[in-house]
DNA sequence: ATATAAAGGGACTATCACAGTCCTTTTAGG
DNA sequence: CCTAAAAGGACTGTGATAGTCCCTTTATAT
């Protein structure tokens, strides 16, 4: 239970490596895949839902790369975990009140919901720029 | 991320009804499954599991069925989902230092100590006798 | 304009964990 | 010794994960 997928570390390791790059450089994707030794056709997709969430901007062309959307210290470990394997969710009844027929006599539903609070605050409250020790 | 199996939800649908029961009654498997709308056979395997945990104690042949092995506020939450989930581990590194080579560089690591820690004693707090309602 | 260097996006595949089923064996009572 | 239960092993279908491959789009440089 509760486990972070491989794609979620590679996320994590490549996001951070551009949070310890400076601020206005545009890193190539070949270059961070690299770095932190992931596939680069895999990061690439990673990097698209990065894209889409708004957490890095994206150049194409020559001379093109990622950079962050905004400084480090902007950006939680949520947003970046969420980017990517969606919505932190321990429990499927916890997504929304009615998914599960249960719902009313599930005695477990607000623990579940406490486990879920607990769990994104925590992750919000780490920015990239304590993760890459600036 | 943090998804509870439905082997999990199974789990705890069961042995929450068995903390429902009166204390010394023994229970078939075949009435908690149609209780709590689970596959008997898979239910089976989840029992196996609790009974090898310790969680429930088994007696096999004519008038055989489960029983808790302790008083539900005896068990914990916890208890029940590591005992068929494994232990919860939000990334691989957490399960033990040097699992994975980038352990010294990685910053990530502690973060994900404290969301297993702070899991694991919420749901230490759970008895089944909260759960169950008595 | 055109060659080139990048990211974007769609389609495809292999592997593995999850979610079960089925069948045989063991244990206990009547 | 027959029957009722759990124990255990082997097997299977399905879906998510973890990629790969190839083509398209966009931008720059010559």
């Amino acid at each position: 239970m509760m486990e972070l997928t491989r794609k979620g570390d590679y996320a994590i390791r490549g996001i951070v490596y551009l949070a310890g790059q400076p601020l206005d450089k545009i890193s190539l994707l070949s270059d961070i895949a690299a770095a932190v030794q992931v596939p680069q056709t895999f990061l690439a997709k990673i990097f698209q839902q990065f894209s889409k969430s708004g957490i890095v901007k994206s150049y194409r062309g020559t001379g093109g790369g990622f950079m962050l959307a905004r400084p480090p210290e902007q950006i939680t470990l949520l947003e970046v975990v969420e980017a990517v394997e969606g919505p932190i969710t321990p429990n499927r009844c916890v997504i929304a009140a009615g998914e599960c027929e249960r719902d009313s006599i599930c005695t477990v539903h607000p623990v579940w919901a406490r486990v879920k609070q607990q769990t994104r605050s925590l992750l919000a409250e780490v920015s990239l720029k304590d993760l890459a020790g600036i």
